[in-house]
DNA sequence: AGCACGCCGACT
DNA sequence: GTCGGCGTGCTC
């Protein structure tokens, strides 16, 4: 059956009405309406003609036929939201979500815009004149007016959001007003740049001969209109940035946008200037603590062309420029770029979407590329390129393994190693600094009894609560807070004791150790307010500390020169994960960790606790080895028919009554029996996850795989049907192509 | 946003 | 009664 009708959302910039409307499509227009066009259609009783977008074309109508109007015509002519509308459309297809999620993803300011609009109401009279009315209007029994007026003789201007919020003036009461021409409307557009107003000065880097030659080949390529995806391979502090910037010079001065996404996390005071310095205004950058006012603002510059270079998380793929020349992905490995909300996507994934709707380059740069990335460079789908020698100076650090089993043998009960406390004593005289990173999430161990084994657990959720500073014993994924107990719940014993350190216990060892030293510790618990981040981080840089314990966040991006040992406690606690991507994780966080060392004049040294030294993640990181490790990785992938060589969907369920998940997981399972069968696609489960129950939702997967990922997405449309038909909300299963996380 | 509808107080 | 201001809700 043909599509003959189609939802519409109207433009209409400030409004209550961004639902869809249905429309039908006449004859002399089937050919031509387009998801993601632009189309004129009558609206409200007057059938007057608006703006509106297409986003979804359907067979039957979901509103009365009888009521449906026609649209009038298509416009044509180039609209920025007509691409946003069909990556939003692609989004949906290709993750599966409602459209209205995907629409909210790509454009995001769009509900924000009533309350940032700078609409204010201006007295076109004078003082005495609106008193008078005022008096008038009283006298009239006309109390909004009488209200309004008495407002306007002592403001001359009032903002909108005031009128209508503080005391109910309604738009009709205003209107009479402005026909009577006593006041008058303007809409004030103040932008407020989130960077301070700078001397730019013209600095340009001379590029070493091996940059230069990843410029030149794919800005040559560029200008034969190739357009494709590159991977850099340069290693921490080979100087990938000053080739974006390189490239980003030449393609803004073809006149064309440039989008840059960078792990939020990494996006440093140093960084911003650097590009800030180069070029000048023409930049934006977007991070979280800019207010949503101010995130509209830098859309709006964008659509009007002021800027033509956003940097900024995975959302500013959605800037609406008119025209984008490049996309770059900054450490393009970073769990960040996937979504962890529906519809999750992978920024990577909707950059050369983005980039195909625009013709544009993408270039993805990593010193650990992801398995994906690297897979498709080494078949030659993606250009590649490799830096390999260090810009700025310091050589590689020497890297110690410790078994922290043979330690144990010994009789070194300590979480540091023999090694590790001999050189942590030498840095200590020497007064220089040192980094312990801990390789594991949340901060503090489980609490169980040492009699009976029982484990103190979240009531709401299905894991075990930990043991914070202040005593209490917290769930870190519902914040359930509870009393220490000194008395084991089940057999009474007094044992109950913590097990596993967290950076506050190292902290604890630390000082018992090595006496009084100054140490900042980083992690969630002392990183809760925004600036608290940046604060640890430049304190230690000042050398206000001379010891930084903390988790993953201590190993992005930031430069310490002065840092010459850096310590990796447990190395394999990552690895106990249990996912598929446990090893690459594990490859990536002690590669970059290890780069940590050494980044100034002084030598570094590194040493890695473990107890599987034996590990290839661990022993491959050791020895700074991408390519080693790519090829064994790639091997157990190829051999467990998991990504990049084997596309896999897990369909994730969320029921809060127990057996009900796996019930429904079964029914898809056997809705799909037939389909799985004729394209030998693999479905395993239905499983509880790994986290059974979060805030007393119960959680269970589906697994399928197969090596096309088209066979995989028409399995999602399929089960989609399903669920329609069968009355299941998308709130309750979810769809979740390659995950990153263990579910 | 704009328009209709319905409520309510004031005035012929 | 009915006229007009004013708030409310709907628009495919």
């Amino acid at each position: 059956m043909q599509k003959v009708y189609a939802r519409v959302i109207i433009d209409i910039s400030h409004e209550k009405v961004d639902r869809p409307f249905c429309y039908k499509i006449p004859c002399h227009l089937l050919e031509q309406v387009k998801i993601g066009d632009c189309v004129e259609v009558p609206f409200g009783k007057g059938n007057i003609l608006r703006k509106g977008y297409v986003i979804e074309l359907m067979e039957t109508p979901d509103f009365d036929p009888d009521l449906i109007k026609e649209i009038e015509s298509v416009k044509t002519g180039i609209q920025v939201e007509n691409k946003l509308i069909k990556l939003a459309y692609w989004i949906r297809e290709e993750y599966g979500s409602t459209m209205i999620q995907a629409l909210q993803t790509v454009l995001p300011v769009k509900q924000k815009v009533k309350q940032k609009e700078n609409r204010i109401l201006l007295r076109k009279c004078t003082k005495e004149e609106a008193a008078l009315q005022a008096e008038f209007c009283e006298k009239k029994h006309q109390p909004a007016k009488a209200r309004l007026l008495k407002a306007l003789v002592e403001n001359e201007e009032i903002p909108y959001p005031l009128l209508t919020g503080k005391l109910h003036i309604s738009a009709s009461t205003i209107n009479s007003l402005k026909k009577a021409g006593l006041v008058e409307e303007i809409n004030e557009l103040a932008y407020r740049n989130p960077l301070k107003e700078q001397e730019m000065v013209k600095e340009r880097k001379i590029l070493s001969p091996s940059q230069q030659r990843i410029v030149d080949s794919i800005w040559s390529e560029y200008e034969n209109n190739v357009r494709k995806t590159y991977l850099i391979h340069g290693i921490t502090g080979s100087g990938k940035t000053e080739v974006y910037m390189a490239l980003i010079e030449k393609v803004v001065s073809q006149g064309k946008a440039v989008i840059m996404l960078i792990p939020e996390i990494a996006l440093t005071f140093q960084t911003v200037m650097r590009f800030q310095r180069r070029f000048g205004e023409r930049v934006s950058i977007l991070n979280s603590t800019l207010s949503l006012g101010e995130k509209y603002d830098q859309c709006e510059r964008a659509k009007k062309g002021e800027i033509d270079i956003i940097i900024g998380p995975r959302s500013a793929l959605f800037t609406p420029f008119e025209n984008i020349g490049l996309i770059l992905i900054d450490e393009e490995h970073e769990n960040t770029y996937k979504s962890e909300s529906m519809p999750k996507y992978h920024a990577r994934e909707v950059a050369e979407e983005l980039a195909r709707l625009h013709g544009a380059a993408v270039v993805l740069g990593s010193a650990t590329p992801s398995m994906e990335s690297y897979y498709k460079a080494m078949t030659g789908e993606y250009g590649f390129f490799t830096l390999k020698e260090r810009l700025t100076g310091g050589t590689l650090p020497k890297v110690y393994i410790e078994d922290l089993r043979e330690e144990l043998k010994k009789g070194n009960r300590s979480i540091f190693s023999d090694r590790l406390q001999e050189l942590i004593q030498d840095r200590l005289n020497k007064k220089e600094q040192i980094m312990l990173f801990l390789n594991r999430r949340g901060y503090s161990g489980f609490i169980s009894c040492r009699s009976c084994g029982y484990v103190m657990k979240c009531p709401h959720c299905d894991v075990s609560l930990s043991k914070h500073a202040n005593g209490k014993l917290v769930c870190h994924y519902c914040g359930y807070e509870q009393p220490a107990v000194t008395n084991c719940p089940k057999c009474n014993s007094k044992y109950m004791l913590g097990f596993k350190a967290g950076t506050e216990k190292i902290e604890e060892e630390f000082c018992k150790r090595f006496g009084e030293v100054s140490i900042l510790r980083m992690d969630r618990d002392t990183t809760k307010t925004k600036d608290s981040y940046e604060e640890i981080l430049s304190d230690f840089m000042e050398e206000k500390a001379q010891v930084l314990i903390g988790t993953q966040m201590i190993v992005k991006g930031h430069d310490f020169p002065k840092v010459t040992l850096v310590g990796i406690l447990a190395a394999d606690l990552s690895l106990g994960v249990g996912d598929y991507r446990a090893g690459e994780r594990t490859f990536q966080l002690l590669t970059q960790a290890a780069g940590r060392a050494g980044r100034g004049e002084l030598p570094g040294e590194v040493v890695i606790q473990s107890y599987q030294p034996e590990h290839y993640s661990i022993q491959k990181a050791a020895a700074q080895d991408y390519e080693s490790f790519y090829q064994e990785e790639l091997m157990y992938r190829r051999l467990g028919g998991y990504p990049p060589v084997s596309d896999m969907l897990m369909v994730q369920i969320f029921e809060k009554e127990e057996q009900k998940g796996i019930l429904l997981g079964n029914k898809m399972k056997e809705h799909l029996k037939e389909y799985a069968m004729k394209n030998r696609m693999l479905i395993i489960g239905p499983a509880n996850a790994s986290v059974g129950k979060i805030n007393d939702v119960y959680r269970s997967c589906l697994i399928l795989k197969h090596k096309d990922k088209n066979i995989l997405k028409r399995a999602k449309t399929c089960l989609e049907q399903f669920l329609s038909t069968c009355g299941i909300e998308g709130k309750i299963v979810q769809f979740d192509f390659n995950p990153m996380n263990s579910f």
